[in-house]
DNA sequence: CGTATTTGACCCGCGC
DNA sequence: GCGCGGGTCAAATACG
């Protein structure tokens, strides 16, 4: 915030040094050059147009070459001098009280659901050997998921002059920010892994609340929110649901009080991708597939994939703006009613209650989609109906500073999953995108969200250019679900 | 032979 | 403390 206002009040130097008529809205305190002779008063005789300057001695004219004349232009320059480093003072404890300020919200926030979230390190509970926050051993976190999401979200404050960064992404500097956060209550995984790569070192339990953030201390620093999910239930007689990523599954498991067992999965498309995602038949309809995705990815993703991606982060940002109620069963749906958390990101919407729910029953908030109520007509979209391709902005995929790079449209259709299929593909982002052409309210919505963050982008992107300075994203308030619910208790798709 | 999948063992958190 | 259940590992196996 503070850093953008600088950002703005350079915006005026760079317009006078367009050579137009002198407008000077603000005036840039802390720009390298001592610009005081912009305080001149426009009707004095010292006043010189830029292009005057320019062409001659600062500030004085060959007619007026007194001696006086420049020293007092010194004085003023040492006054000017002297209130800048003032205002700059002032700048630097305003900020420094504002992060206070912002620190202490977020720690009295928190302190409801986490007493021991702001303690240190060495008043944490030791629990077998390892450091573990006291709601782990407690509470499964159950009431506090959803101010989880929140305080993550408006960690983003803290996380905006990085942002900036051309190597990080906002999703990936926000999980950075909501891990450290996170960092003081959670234990490290003990005992050995015999494997080195790059997989295993990003490897933890899903376990509630037990992020394993060993990746803190990686050299790369690639930690990643493991808070929230995004749940996709669709219809599909496949046994997986392609959605533009490459999985492999590492394990199998039957899951209590459902016959069809449970299969897990890990993204391959990049060594280290932390994604994973959980593939189970619904008990009561089996005809119902149920993906859940968790992590972010470390890599850009195909069209496909960031369609899914942008869906989902979509869906968890209409969430996370707007009020839940909860239910008896612990799930919150979405209220398009009240207003929004983040009105300036994301406008109210009328998302259709049924679709999108947020659980908090599960030890980590999950955001599920229901696409079963709708009709699937896979790559039936509106007329004027089409998701752009998430800019390197978009919090949903993780680049690691790589650019996303753009593939073909077609690419899906070679892989794999869709290869080793007779049947026509059904793919998750046919299922999502039928959905979504089937559900105004939410085709609305989500062509707002997306709007909405690259318009805001594009407008920091062009204030940074004049500027000069970075700039960061107010947007990025996206869970990191599975897919980058944002850190935020992010899913990749949200957190994807 | 390299890669992906299967599957039993193991780890860990949680509830009783 | 113990058992249960979820999640992951890794050796064995299958496949192209």
């Amino acid at each position: 915030m503070i850093s953008s206002r600088a950002g703005e009040a350079n915006e005026p130097v760079e317009n006078f040094m367009d050579a137009k008529p002198v407008v000077i809205k603000e005036f840039d305190f802390f720009s390298a050059n001592d610009n005081c002779e912009l305080l001149i008063p426009k009707g004095s005789p010292e006043f010189r147009h830029q292009d005057d300057k320019v062409a001659s001695p600062p500030l004085l004219t060959p007619k007026e070459p007194s001696n006086i004349n420049l020293s007092m232009l010194r004085v003023k320059l040492e006054q000017v001098r002297d209130e800048n480093r003032n205002l700059r003072s002032l700048l630097d404890r305003a900020t420094k009280n504002y992060t206070a300020l912002h620190d202490h919200l977020l720690s009295v926030m928190q302190k409801p659901a986490d007493v021991n979230h702001s303690l240190p390190k060495d008043e944490r509970q030791e629990v077998g050997g390892s450091t573990l926050p006291a709601r782990q051993s407690k509470d499964p976190g159950t009431s506090t998921s959803i101010l989880d999401i929140n305080e993550a979200l408006h960690s983003e404050d803290k996380t905006q002059e990085r942002l900036a960064s051309p190597e990080n992404n906002n999703m990936e500097v926000m999980s950075k920010e909501m891990d450290h956060s996170m960092t003081d209550q959670i234990g490290r995984k003990h005992g050995s892994s015999n494997n080195d790569d790059d997989v295993d070192h990003t490897t933890h339990r899903w376990g509630a609340l037990g992020q394993n953030l060993e990746e803190e201390n990686r050299p790369d620093q690639q930690v990643f929110c493991k808070k929230a999910r995004v749940s996709i239930r669709a219809r599909s007689d496949a046994p997986l649901m392609s959605d533009g990523c490459q999985w492999r599954k590492y394990g199998q498991k039957m899951a209590k009080g459902n016959p069809c067992p449970r299969a897990y999965y890990r993204c391959t498309m990049a060594t280290g991708c932390p994604v994973r995602k959980q593939v189970q038949r619904c008990a009561e309809d089996v005809s119902i597939l149920i993906t859940t995705y968790e992590g972010n990815h470390n890599h850009s993703l195909p069209p496909a994939a960031t369609v899914m991606a942008s869906t989902t982060s979509a869906a968890v940002n209409m969430l996370l703006s707007g009020s839940t109620t909860t239910s008896s069963n612990g799930s919150h749906k979405y209220n398009p009613s009240n207003p929004s958390l983040f009105p300036s990101m994301l406008p109210n919407y009328a998302i259709s209650p049924t679709m999108a729910t947020l659980s908090t029953s599960s030890p980590y908030p999950t955001i599920t989609l229901d696409l079963t109520h709708t009709t699937h007509h896979p790559m039936q979209r509106p007329p004027n109906f089409s998701l752009p391709s998430p800019p390197t902005f978009f919090p949903l995929p993780l680049h690691n500073g790589v650019p996303q790079q753009q593939q073909q449209l077609t690419e899906h259709h070679h892989h794999p999953l869709y290869m080793s299929s007779n049947k026509p593909p059904t793919t998750l982002v046919d299922t999502v995108t039928a959905a979504i052409a089937t559900d105004r309210n939410f085709t609305t919505a989500l062509m707002a969200a997306v709007s909405s963050i690259m318009d805001s982008t594009q407008n920091k992107n062009n204030a940074s250019n004049i500027s000069g300075q970075d700039t960061c994203s107010d947007e990025m308030a996206v869970v990191p679900v599975a897919p980058q619910l944002p850190d935020q208790s992010c899913t990749t798709f949200a957190t994807n």
